[in-house]
RNA sequence: CGGGGUGUAGCGCAAUUGGUAGCGUACAUGGUUUGGGACCAUGGGGUUGCAGGUUCAAGUCCUGUCACUCCGACCA
């Protein structure tokens, strides 16, 4: 195949999983487009399931000592200035406010892109002795971000995050603080949202602008992209040095404080969709699905029939999120269709017949699968089967990144890796930018992250052949 | 900012050589239905993106303009 098809193909390819993208999101009711460009408006539905994953997120942080703050969503131009390589990084994307009412501010103002300056600024002011730390704050908040291409959920001008940042007295208790957050994300990744991810560290060229060193977890998707689910940053004291935040030590010397960030956004929500999903629509993981189980009347007019579904609805109310829906004006197959395409994960179906019997069918999203269940072990049963699925949904992931998983050892393997499909790539890297620009520049593809497990699969780098330094894993990014 | 594409009812689309703008769906009302997107009947909804031009006549031809969208560079 020569170029010019190769690029045809991968763009139909591309165009295919885009449409099932947008449509699935348009009509399962997450969001909506916003009258101003690059903004996305979230619905409900799309909000029940943030809500969510904020509740699970915040208990996490909260069990690890962390306290939740709220910081001004405008910096002054001065302060986002003070640390340089910050600077330079988010510079690119930030929107300005230039004018209060009708006069021209003296300073320009920016728009969060992300909090560090403001955080540090107040950070300063705060500390004076090693007593004060650590101090362990986050945020939930939203930023701006101009990018010129946007996506909902994946990549949205605004977008909805929790941003951490801690000061410690100690590089290795801030590096400590780092990785632990970075497992609270990675694990929250597989368990909640039954996405496997691949740990590591990024490199040089790809790490947060103003950090010394970046942690990741990097997800692989059905279309064979990766996305970066969510980041964890040791500063040093780049910052610290740069605000002027400094602490007296046990021993009454000054001392700049270590510093750590971290964040993860509504992104994950496209990550769920993106690993999940089907031609039938969403598939959401039991943990965080906002209506677990939906209860479906058949012949609602029938007697018995409504006053059964309500009071089946109480009773597994006390367990699971329960939705029934008793809507007249639709029939059974379009409710069906309904909640399918929204990902809730159980539905029971019950009727005339099956009141009779005193049973009623239960059907499973992630197989698609139907039983007939007695009524009297039903609370068990859906206990037990949201269990399965939320299980389930994690093995076929990880079985979809695996086959996705590819190894290289020399630069033309890898060409041809993404010439026939694409997804992760494990290979050996020398550590030079000059190979990560390259693969950048041939295949549109960068390094995702060092991975703490590292393979030796060679001892030279698949890239330029001088010695290896480490095993990296390489995909196409979103 | 570079390269494609599209603008007609809420959404998806049609309209032959230029000749009174239509279909599906959704919506409203009434009735019959209900185990995989029910059916019948009736009804409301339009300055064809905007501005100019050609013509007896423009959704259709010409010029300009605006918006949206996809692909690339930047990025969680």
């Amino acid at each position: 195949m020569d170029d010019k098809n190769f690029v045809k193909e991968l763009t139909k390819m591309d165009d295919n999983f885009t449409d099932w993208y947008t449509d699935v999101i348009l009509k399962s009711e997450l969001v909506d487009y916003a009258p101003v460009k690059g903004f996305m408006v979230i619905r409900p539905y799309g909000y029940a399931l943030w809500e969510n994953i904020q509740k699970v997120l915040d208990e996490k942080f909260k069990e690890t000592g962390h306290k939740n703050a709220y910081f001004p969503l405008l910096i002054p131009e001065s302060m986002l200035n003070k640390e340089k390589e910050h600077v330079a990084g988010f510079a690119p994307e930030v929107a300005w406010v230039t004018h209060g009412g009708d006069n021209k501010l003296q300073e320009r103002l920016c728009i969060r892109p992300t909090s560090e300056t403001i955080i540090c600024t107040m950070y300063s002011k705060w500390i004076k002795s090693h007593r004060d730390l650590p101090l362990l704050i986050n945020q939930w908040a939203n930023v701006v971000r101009w990018e010129k291409t946007t996506r909902p959920f994946l990549r949205t001008t605004e977008f909805l995050w929790q941003e951490g940042h801690t000061l410690h007295s100690t590089a290795n208790e801030a590096i400590e603080e780092t990785l632990r957050m970075h497992k609270i994300y990675a694990d929250f990744c597989e368990e909640y949202l039954a996405i496997p991810v691949i740990k590591g560290i990024k490199s040089e060229k790809e790490r947060f602008a103003g950090a010394v060193s970046t942690y990741t977890i990097e997800a692989l998707m059905h279309d064979g992209k990766a996305l970066q689910s969510g980041t964890s940053h040791y500063l040093g004291t780049h910052f610290s040095k740069a605000f002027d935040i400094k602490f007296q030590n046990k021993v009454g010397k000054e001392e700049h404080a270590y510093q750590t960030s971290w964040g993860m956004s509504t992104r994950v929500i496209g990550g769920i969709i993106m690993t999940h999903g089907d031609d039938r629509g969403l598939k959401l993981p039991p943990n965080i699905a906002p209506i677990q189980v939906v209860i479906v009347p058949i012949a609602g007019q029938k007697p018995g029939v409504l006053n059964k579904v309500a009071e089946l609805k109480k009773e597994l109310s006390s367990k699971f999120r329960v939705e029934l829906d008793d809507r007249e004006e639709y029939s059974p197959g379009y409710k069906f269709n309904h909640w399918e395409l929204r990902g809730v994960p159980v539905r029971v179906e019950i009727g005339p017949r099956d009141i009779e019997n005193n049973n009623c069918i239960i059907f499973r999203r992630d197989t698609l699968q139907k039983e007939t269940i007695s009524l009297d072990t039903l609370q068990e049963h859906i206990e037990k089967l949201l269990v399965d699925i939320q299980q389930n949904m994690f093995e076929m992931a990880k079985e979809n990144t695996e086959n996705y998983t590819f190894e290289a050892r020399s630069l033309e393997e890898y060409i041809n890796i993404f010439e026939t499909k694409q997804g992760f790539v494990k290979m050996m890297w020398c550590g030079d930018v000059a190979c990560e620009d390259k693969i950048k520049d041939l295949t549109a593809s960068t390094i995702r992250c060092i991975p703490f497990e590292e393979e030796q699969l060679d001892t030279k780098c698949a890239i330029c052949g001088k010695d290896s330094k480490h095993m990296v894993y390489t995909a196409r990014q979103y």
